[in-house]
DNA sequence: CCGTATCCACAGTGATACTG
DNA sequence: CAGTATCACTGTGGATACGG
């Protein structure tokens, strides 16, 4: 159950994808330029994959040279918040981590002059 | 950088440890009764993990057998209604895609039908 | 410009068996 | 009970080259 609603934004960039159209739609060019080490194929595959799950539409438009923009679906724009808060604790975890990792270096330090000051 | 962040959810299972976790503590064995199809290795693993990134906390009685139990820090706590929200979309993702999928067969019989109808 | 096809490599998982 | 070690496998992503 929660592991087939998490399948939403699984696959590769597939959250960075959703975070990139936030602000509104974007071009499959501007996409890959948004998330740099992402190939052709992988984001393509990406692309439709969520297009099918109905987080995103394909909008097409027949110029020359073609044009394709994508859009976040109302549902797929409800995935902000969610992928806002976990970025919000995951900042905070990595604080906490470069202020705890010190501590246990000094406490390190402390114990390996232990016997020098306690001599 | 979301990137980065999402990875504290990262890892098999990962998701389900943090939901089973949501209404308190739990013990190594109970954890693995809970998520059915997980391994001892990897649910060690994914369990150590959550620990080193400050989502989860292990505690040790040391009785005999040893009895071990996890339970969610106050910011591993803050990932559960994300969780929840990307479980709310899904979900309704979901029920969406049995909706439409219907709708597309029956505009597809209606198709194969139109030379009948139209003779 | 927007993809798809092919090939390759590897991280990560699962199964099994074994320890404290 | 709560893990760890080993091994084999496969899904998934990256690079490259090509097509609409």
């Amino acid at each position: 159950m929660l592991t087939e609603c998490m399948s939403v934004i699984s696959g590769a960039w597939a959250p960075n994808v959703i975070w990139c159209l936030r602000a509104g739609p974007r071009r499959f060019s501007e996409l890959r330029a948004d998330i740099p080490p992402v190939s052709a194929k992988v984001l393509s595959r990406r692309l439709s994959e969520l297009e099918e799950r109905g987080v995103l539409i394909r909008h097409v438009r027949p110029t020359s040279p073609p044009s394709v923009s994508y859009e976040l679906t109302p549902l797929g724009t409800e995935l902000i918040p969610a992928l806002d808060a976990i970025v919000s604790v995951g900042h905070r975890l990595k604080i906490l981590q470069a202020y705890e990792l010190p501590l246990a270096e000094r406490a390190e330090k402390e114990q390996k002059s232990e016997h020098v000051s306690a001599k």
